[in-house]
DNA sequence: ATTACTATTTTGCGAGTAG
DNA sequence: TCTACTCGCAAAATAGTAA
């Protein structure tokens, strides 16, 4: 999905939406408001709900009384892209966002996904090296949940789901990090903001960070994600 | 100049434009280049630059040899309003934006303005109140500057400039704030992005704040812009 | 009250091409 | 090569109105 793609009036909408926290619940509004927000005709608002609909975009359930509608996880997925070009725009001398976090023990459940030999093989071909066998779990500072977001907004390494036969594995979004002080590369793995917790940050690498760098739970460690402008 | 009067078109373009350093000094480019990378016409690049200069949102110098394209400050303004309903979209329950800066001595320009009686009477009739006779100089932290880039891209209360006898006296752009520890309303003159040491904020109360906060040079303020949703 | 269909008008794109 | 005009067609807007 490509945000220059959608229209002008599609992306307001979507923003407008955001703000009265339509991407955290379901939000009663009618086509009649939006069309008085935004001067355009009721007919519009309705084709342009109906439009964005479609595009899986926002989920909208409308009735004679007025309409239910929410983001979905698309929705937000756009507006952090906006949020991005626009960050890359408003500071073009930046060459990386910077996140600084703590390390800590997770329950080992990184190292059971990241050891699915499904992923593990796309792994390889995506990122063009073998994970080792464990993430490197990252508590995100507070000061840097932002800038946690803002990587969120780009083009992810897209590591396919598959089905198992006990259940299906998901998308996995990678994103190419630069850990200071190691010299092997690194991807991340960021959560969706809707995760209770999505200030972590769950590391992969050729190597066993923790080792290599020596870290300990509650170490503070620097993470660089490069701005490549085209 | 309302954001949601653009074209998805536009807006790209500029973001596209700011994003190769548009925003700083005049870059070249053809409408072949925007052309190709946004996969439209180039007659309608051209329409569309040809727009965006009617518009003042660039200033466009075409040629037989290519074009000199360059944002104006309305330009980057717009860029800044989008930023901002980004965040209020992103963050609907922010209630306020923080900045945190220090109190330091200038060399009574700003009293100088603010008591230039045509300012002074509309300082009374769009703030409610006369301002006292000079201004509070507080230089934002660091890490603040990119929320007092976020202020800017709100609607400001414009105080009008006027024409004096020696010289030209421009519109003033007012924000109001809030000072932790004081009742009294207060507003700040942000200057523009592009003068050296943009990290400026000149504040005006009716009250002179340093004398009530009992301020010295290097004592650190903290300042909040109230964000009224709709 | 709503949403949303149909008809009509307006806007805007791309192709061809001149300067 | 560039920019940028006219023209024909397609997309999208509004108005009227039904459900």
């Amino acid at each position: 999905m490509d945000i220059f793609s959608l229209s002008s009036r599609e992306i307001s909408l979507l923003i407008y939406l955001a703000q009265n926290r339509a991407a955290e619940k379901e939000i009663e509004i009618t086509t009649t408001q939006l069309a008085n927000f935004f001067k355009i005709s009721q007919q519009t608002a309705s084709r342009c709900l109906l439009k964005l609909n479609e595009m899986r975009i926002v989920t909208w359930k409308s009735s004679p009384k007025g309409s239910l509608v929410m983001l979905t996880s698309q929705g937000t997925h756009i507006l952090d892209q906006l949020r991005f070009e626009l960050e890359k725009a408003l500071h073009p001398d930046l060459t990386f966002i910077e996140l600084k976090g703590t390390v800590f023990s997770g329950r080992g459940e990184g190292k059971y996904y990241v050891s699915r030999p499904a992923y593990m093989k796309s792994f390889q071909s995506q990122l063009g090296y073998k994970p080792y066998h464990g993430t490197l779990n990252v508590r995100i500072g507070n000061n840097y949940i932002d800038h946690l977001d803002l990587i969120r907004g780009s083009w992810p390494v897209i590591i396919p789901g598959f089905e198992s036969e006990e259940r299906p594995f998901d998308d996995v979004l990678c994103y190419p990090l630069k850990v200071i002080g190691l010299e092997d590369k690194v991807a991340g793995i960021i959560p969706r903001r809707t995760h209770y917790g999505a200030n972590v940050l769950e590391l992969i690498s050729k190597v066993c960070i923790r080792d290599i760098l020596n870290l300990a739970d509650g170490d503070e460690i620097v993470i660089e994600f490069p701005l490549t402008h085209d």
